[in-house]
DNA sequence: TGTACATCAGTGAACGCGCGTTCACTGATGTAC
DNA sequence: TGTACATCAGTGAACGCGCGTTCACTGATGTAC
């Protein structure tokens, strides 16, 4: 709750002067406490102090906020997801590894965003510029797969680098959908959604032939560890 | 939209008969069509050919309902868990990935249960019934992670079988979200969910230590594939 | 078998509510000269 | 620098709508005797 609370008209005078951001953040607030389904252009206009018409102004309707909404959330999805990467460093098994903790982070931190995107029911595919946000963020999953793809031991039948794209992302996506946030509907679980994603995506690279220490000095192949990608886990 | 479609007054008389049943069935129909959000009570009652206050004979309110679908819903999808599963016949694996499939042929097939009970926002763990189908639904998955579990080769770490339920459990969620049904917000994919979901399971139990290869008579070892598990991907 | 009565499962009218949206308006701000 | 005017970003009242829910009611069904 630390964005803008209401603000009344007497300390504002009769311009608001950002109300468009204004509302985009109230109408961030009220999906991460009702869901997508469950926000009001009425409500938006409430907790920004202002009349109920004033957000035509700037958006042509309440779905044209919600759009707006998804597309800033896929760019800093792009970022967040861009900076774990940080384009391979140290090495390419361990940035691929913070790329799926960087996924769940931004599911948790961002509930908002994170079901504007993925929940609202939005036809993403019918709307250009969300579809060519949405293909950027994904795009760094892919780059990263391509990468991991690329340094498969010789010997071993070279994976697609877009179906371990499609894997990773659906892994995490499930992760963050069913224990992820904090959410009524999410279950409860006898580890961190971190951990759980990590060891999955462990056990993934191993069945596809890497193996699983990361070298300090990059790409130096060294003994797999004998107990596994899973730690001790509380039963 | 093969259920009772509108059914006229005339045609019916006085009492409907089976009005529990039919309101179950429109609701199923009208979340299916816009979602668990955009399902509401009146439109059930209309759909049902019966006046609004009809429905508070059956049902104490709107949530009510959509409890009594997300319950049959996971009773629904334990059965076909079960049914898949088979107790682990012919062999532990090819009935491990037949659960897979078993799950997003679901996700597929019954859109509404589904989103229901994943999607909906009903605070499952609030409402024990509901809880209790859930976990037994879970079950079953867990139950077959046990019995692969046990078969881990001998000399590879024995996996916690919790762990590995709920990895398959997050990665055939998330095939099914992101790909796996008809909605408008869902992506194109290059290939079906299925083969996504069977590709993404061989290689995590590869990663497990388990040898890709079903055998026809019960759990004999053979050579693995030189391929791989995922088979030619249009690009 | 017939009748009286209780119970059940619907009706339909009404309510209060909050929503999305439109409208003529008005106060504040920016700009040309 | 001052003034006239255009434009912008709000107001607030009003609308029609569909929703959830309640209420006294009534037709149909089941049952005791």
């Amino acid at each position: 709750m630390s964005w803008r609370k209401e603000t009344r008209r007497a300390e504002r005078g009769y311009h608001h002067g950002n109300l468009k951001e204004a509302l985009l953040q109230a109408a961030l607030g009220l999906i991460a406490e009702k869901g997508p389904g469950g926000f009001t252009f009425a409500d938006a206009a409430r907790m920004a102090g202002v009349s109920p018409a004033a957000p035509y102004r700037h958006f042509r309707d309440r779905d044209e906020l919600l759009s707006s909404i998804a597309q800033r959330g896929f760019e800093q999805f792009e970022q967040v997801l861009t900076k774990a990467w940080d384009d391979g460093r140290p090495d390419t098994v361990s940035a691929f590894e913070r790329v799926g903790k960087a996924y769940l982070a931004f599911a948790r931190n961002e509930p908002a965003y994170y079901s504007a995107m993925f929940e609202s029911g939005l036809p993403v595919d019918l709307n250009p510029t969300l579809m060519a946000a949405s293909e950027r963020a994904f795009g760094i999953i892919r780059a990263a797969a391509e990468r991991l793809a690329a340094l498969t031991p010789p010997g071993v039948t070279r994976p697609p680098a877009l179906m371990m794209a499609l894997h990773i992302w659906s892994l995490a996506h499930g992760v963050a959908s069913l224990f992820g946030r904090g959410d009524a509907a999410r279950r409860k679980l006898p580890m961190a959604p971190e951990e759980l994603l990590e060891a999955g995506v462990l056990i993934y690279l191993r069945g596809l032939g890497f193996s699983q220490e990361r070298p300090t000095s990059p790409e130096k192949p060294t003994e797999s560890k004998p107990s596994g990608p899973w730690g001790p886990v509380p039963k």
